[in-house]
DNA sequence: TAGATTGTTAATCGATTAACAATC
DNA sequence: TAGATTGTTAATCGATTAACAATC
């Protein structure tokens, strides 16, 4: 990469993996209109957004496709395999544990933690559900760097603390609430409340 | 509101709504700085973002604490019920329906639909998994302007299609893929692996 | 009055995009 | 060469935030 990608850029670089694997061609080329309309937006955005990367397009025929998936997966970081912890193993938990989609990407979940004895021992797509006290121990052994919350909202602070103690550098969280945390921590938070508010404002206009 | 409201203060004023339900005390005042502190962006941003609500600070005190949730929920519509549907009964489905929390926002899950036959009326939080073919009549019965597709990848565009045709404007998308869709329905796409993905760059850095 | 906090301005910063020379 | 598309510039647009007068 030339400088520093944006986070603009960064936040849209999966969305373009996505549409270029929806796609589903893996020769030929890709002109950034093509991806353009793809992904829903402007061509110049793509061609700006594809400038950070070491892909290189050819003037007059487009991206070859295959090279741009490779480039977005190398600026993404996602040329190695990375441990994900998953916390929490009810519906949305489980939900993540049977999604085949992360292994193309490069995510390989490498546990699922309950305190609920009722869950702990069951199977969850091959994985079985251990008990939350094996936490500091699987990120340690398994060098797990990012970890996934699906506890409840009461959970949600504790798990928070515990993960980025045992150093774990990347959060997602799913559980509908805020985590107080560290700076040198990203977190990424998807709440489904929050999202069905933003599309109740625009129902009004 | 004063003017409209930008989208950048849009996406904020549920974090704000969540972070004062957090806070959880129902009386007393609230200042930008303590929201700010609880939302984690500057405080500068939230009195700014306020200021397209109706919601009235007291200098030298804050904002009143009730008042702001009230206005919040108002500028974003949440003061009327809004029935939803969810388009698929698996694991992210259920999670939906049953996630308590979507009540107090005024969402209200009035069906969940799925095409297989083996999850066709089995009970999902007080909820019957009925079958996809209802969708049409289910949506203009229930007046359904908001729709939830937790389906695998290979039929959220067709549910897309079929939701936008029987007036709905408004689709949150769970399945992994970018959906094609008229300019005047709202889509809002939330996708894990995207959002892993991002931690992914993060880590490098 | 003194202390605190809002509401708003204006500066800055970052993101988007039209336009077009470069070039395949 | 003619047509197509990139890569980049520069203009524009929108978002963020420091600073501070207003005022409770």
């Amino acid at each position: 990469m030339k400088v520093r990608i944006p986070d603009a850029t960064v936040a849209r670089l999966p969305r373009y993996l996505r549409c270029l694997t929806d796609m589903s061609y893996t020769d030929g080329t890709c002109s950034s209109e093509d991806l353009a309309n793809a992904a829903g937006v402007n061509s110049a955005q793509v061609r700006k957004d594809l400038s950070f990367l070491e892909a290189q397009g050819t003037r007059g025929v487009g991206y070859d496709h295959e090279d741009l998936r490779d480039q977005i997966r190398k600026a993404l970081g996602l040329t190695t395999i990375h441990p994900v912890v998953v916390i929490g193993a009810g519906n949305m938990g489980s939900a993540l544990a049977n999604y085949k989609g992360f292994a193309t990407w490069g995510f390989e979940i490498v546990a699922i933690l309950d305190v609920d004895e009722k869950r702990i021992g069951t199977s969850s797509d091959g994985l079985i559900v251990e008990p939350l006290g094996r936490l500091e121990e699987i990120v340690a052994e398994e060098g797990v760097k990012i970890g996934v919350i699906a506890t409840p909202r009461s959970a949600a602070q504790s798990v928070s603390d515990r993960l980025t103690a045992s150093g774990v550098k990347s959060i997602l969280n799913l559980a509908p609430t805020i985590l107080k945390i560290n700076e040198d921590v990203s977190v990424r938070r998807v709440d489904l409340s929050t999202e069905l508010g933003i599309l109740a404002f625009h129902l009004q206009s």
